[in-house]
DNA sequence: CTAAGACCTGACGTTGACGTGAGGTGCAAC
DNA sequence: GTTGCACCTCACGTCAACGTCAGGTCTTAG
């Protein structure tokens, strides 16, 4: 498919999709024209890279990663770089746990003033 | 006390207590020679300052609920407003949550191959 | 064959939360 | 009274993940 598809069908923009590509996120093929040709496994791919960009990894650490996902297999250093990365994930959710406790007491606790 | 001293306890560098102020998120005294004094309730506001950020809370949108902590009540835009950042903190919670899951199939699934 | 989109490559603009000097003032110690 | 660190106010720099033109090419429908 061509860079408009793919934008459409993983909801991202198509300059999003350019730039993944400009940090080597993805290496779509070229048309003889020049236009960018995507297969169908793009779409998982992109969608991925959104749900990691979401939970705040830098694109170069996705860099690092996405060959593990493509290979099944992984080295000693993309182990250890999941492994923190896995360890930062899980401190964030334990951080907007409490932040969500206190914003419910915040809630909770103050009295509703009209006006 | 001074902002060197606040900066210190709070983890954070005296630009960033600086631009809170400029956000109009801290409110500090001044002593008669212009320098910025803060009582000391202000480490606590600026551990939940920080708190929020790290939630990705925007400054305004910290501006515009910290008064609720302040007075212990709730207009009825800021309960909204409140409701409405308690959502999106969930919405990354569960996010962070099938990210996660993911990294660790991931790794359990990939062999790690020496080398 | 031509007109309208979709696509291309630069390349500069944007936003938020600060970092980083530059140049000057306050304050405590000696 | 001067050294030296903490503090002050501008004000420009940074970084990431794109947005947004500008100016040109490809593709497809009629």
């Amino acid at each position: 498919m061509r860079i408009g598809e793919l934008a459409a069908r993983a909801g991202v923009s198509v300059r999003a999709l350019r730039y993944y590509e400009e940090c080597g996120l993805l290496r779509p093929d070229r048309t003889p024209a020049g236009q960018r040709e995507y297969p169908d496994s793009a779409l998982d791919r992109v969608l991925f890279i959104r749900q990691l960009f979401a939970a705040g990894l830098a694109s170069r650490t996705i860099v690092s990663i996405l060959p593990c996902v493509d290979s099944g297999s992984l080295r000693a250093d993309q182990l250890a770089l999941l492994t923190v990365e896995l360890g930062n994930i899980e401190n964030q959710i334990a951080a907007l746990s409490r932040t969500r406790e206190r914003l419910v007491a915040l809630i909770d606790s103050a009295a509703v003033s009209a006006g």
